[in-house]
DNA sequence: CGTTTGATGCTCT
DNA sequence: GAGCATCAAACGG
């Protein structure tokens, strides 16, 4: 069930029933903010797709301290991923931030993604809406509700407009419909998952 | 140690 | 649709 607009989910439960409720919610770094629109979640029990799969390490340690929690890293070897932890302290969840509407900052968004080809495009990936955000690896770790990055009440989003699909770029429990994004939204990353 | 692989995005074909 | 950029973990010997 999706958050009521005005609130955040309870992201001490688990990354797959927090997922969903994300959506609507507002991703903040200063000025740059945006709806957000798509999202996956990460480490339920033997999820081997889970960067908390095989335990806490330097890396992934944001990922098992407390629920309201931003976990950064860095993937390919030049992008950053944003993440909300989720679930109790020592547990390892998380929900992947995948793509945002652009709400606030969007001059700034620009100058930070010169290479989109339009507005819908500043935020339609992982690796998009970190940079358009200015969120950095030094943002690892802080918490969403007194940090630099923070997590805010949004909009309401209806149950029977959340869509969902296989998570992606991942070679590991392809299956698990575990992607969740707003159906009809043009901010959402390719491939458009469709199944309700 | 050396090698492979990523929760990606951009360019060129 | 294929190839590449670029680097830190994970994995195998």
């Amino acid at each position: 069930m999706p958050a009521p607009g005005g609130q955040l989910p309870d992201l001490s439960h688990p990354a797959v029933e927090v997922a969903p409720q994300l959506l609507g919610c507002v991703l903040r770094r200063g000025k740059h903010a945006g709806v957000i629109v798509e999202v996956e979640a990460y480490g339920a029990e033997d999820d081997a797709a889970s960067h908390a799969y095989r335990g806490p390490t330097p890396r992934t340690e944001a990922m098992f301290g407390p629920p309201g929690g931003l976990y950064v890293y860095l993937i390919y070897g030049m992008h950053l991923c944003a993440n909300v932890v989720c679930c109790d302290e020592g547990i390892g969840g998380a929900v992947l931030i995948r793509a945002l509407r652009p709400v606030t900052g969007l001059a700034g968004m620009r100058r930070n993604r010169p290479k989109a080809a339009s507005d819908d495009q500043l935020c339609s990936g992982p690796g998009k809406l970190t940079a358009a955000l200015g969120i950095r690896k030094g943002d690892d770790g802080l918490n969403l509700t007194t940090g630099a990055v923070r997590l805010e009440p949004g909009e309401r989003v209806d149950t029977c407009d959340i869509v969902t699909g296989p998570r992606i770029g991942i070679s590991k429990a392809v299956e698990r419909p575990w992607r969740f994004a707003v159906a009809n939204d043009a901010n959402v990353s390719r491939p458009r998952p469709v199944a309700r």
